[in-house]
DNA sequence: ACAAAAGTGTTTCACATACACCCATGC
DNA sequence: GCATGGGTGTATGTGAAACACTTTTGT
């Protein structure tokens, strides 16, 4: 218990699940591996943590070297420690997933790394033990937003109503009365009208609304609507 | 990046937060540390990750060390790897929370490790971030107790609706109103009502439940109360 | 007979849901 | 003028919360 011993050491990697919303579609940013092994298959974007970098140092360094974006939403999701999971290697990997807004996202690096956004229900065979990370980070995501507003990190500054409940329907596969959501999520005082409408998607046109931002993380955790009464709380 | 390279290799360690609940309040299993670094100090129960073992196998061989129990509710919680978490050397943890029936806690195993229940408002000094994970743990289980019926996991088979009552309170530090919780609980039919009654701690004597194992596994995940109406679902 | 904890029911209010029509505009 | 998607209001039901008295029994 106190030798150190080189020999239990590991490998460890982190590997990124990268969600974005088009304003129609939630989904995911896949690399295409230009290197063994499974080379020429989808994966994650990964990388290997260094010895003087945190976990969280590592994730932030990968999704910044697919993407170029910094500052974005992340969230520990699990660590993966089956010895098989890589067959060539022993390899854990710490799995982190982000929410990132898919217009700041700068396309020429992903080029790089063949990388493409894909559907979730269209998302191509996978290396590893990648399917199963994503199927949890799907999981996560649904629990937690049902709870914390975060779905706003995949949206622009700007966005309507309709795309804000394409969203969330994208999010649980469901389909939602536009009365009800927009009195649920108004009734949050989260959102901030616009004069502009936006004009692409409809002849009408839909207002944009911008998210009040000193609310959003004021209410961040007081969107639980599940604890005991709080005026019971000591 | 495709060089698995010896130096990027890192010491994994598990770390095990051990909750319990004797009754009256909820508990924490701590251990008296025998070996450097911070001999003499109280820490987590945790162990090396082994080379052919999963995360999760290590977790549980360290907890049936501590405890001589198995297949015990056991979770995932976070990995911390700041660099600098352990002075001494560079290890990375991943603690894991477990939820034991306190009474099946073997106690002459860990007079081996100087174990002792604490209760969570008087925890010693910890070493390392063994007060973060402690923290972290604590918060997981509010979270996850007020959707999830994981509290049962703490009590013994037979238990009284005063005692899971003060298990609530004990887990949200709040004060309950007892006809709405038994109501509440009862409603879930989760619960089988015993003939006999526990009378040590009133004259009158308290009804025994057991937990309907059946329901309790069907039910685990539908207890959650935020997804969107089932019907809406696809 | 009294102290101490167990057990039980009703009212009120807030919130979630179901549901249908009018509006603005580009073509 | 019509087709398309945006925007709004009401009625109903369910569940959460507040609240107080009776029961049992050991001393």
């Amino acid at each position: 218990m106190t030798n150190h011993s080189r020999q239990n050491k590991l490998l460890v990697a982190v590997d990124c699940i990268i969600f974005g919303f088009d304003g129609q579609e939630l989904k995911l940013l896949l690399i295409k591996r230009g290197f063994e092994p499974e080379k020429g298959r989808w994966s994650l974007m990964g990388g290997f943590v260094q010895p003087k970098e945190s976990f969280e140092d590592a994730a932030t360094r990968v999704l910044k070297q697919l993407t170029g974006l910094e500052d974005v939403y992340m969230e520990q999701l699990y660590a993966f420690s089956n010895p098989d999971r890589d067959p060539t290697d022993r390899i854990a990997s710490i799995a982190y997933f982000s929410l990132i807004d898919i217009n700041k996202y700068q396309q020429q690096l992903s080029d790089e790394f063949h990388a493409e956004w894909f559907q979730l229900a269209k998302t191509p065979s996978l290396i590893f033990d990648h399917r199963d990370m994503i199927d949890m980070a799907r999981e996560k995501l649904q629990y937690k937003a049902a709870i914390h507003p975060i779905l706003f990190e995949l949206l622009p500054d700007k966005f309507t109503l309709p795309q804000l409940q394409s969203l969330y329907e994208g999010v649980y596969d469901a389909v939602l009365d536009k009365r009800n959501f927009s009195r649920k999520v108004l009734s949050t005082g989260l959102l901030v009208k616009q004069k502009e409408k936006e004009k692409e998607t409809s002849k009408k046109g839909a207002f944009y609304f911008k998210l009040d931002k000193k609310k959003y993380q004021k209410k961040f955790n007081a969107f639980l609507n599940f604890i005991p009464n709080p005026h019971n709380l000591k």
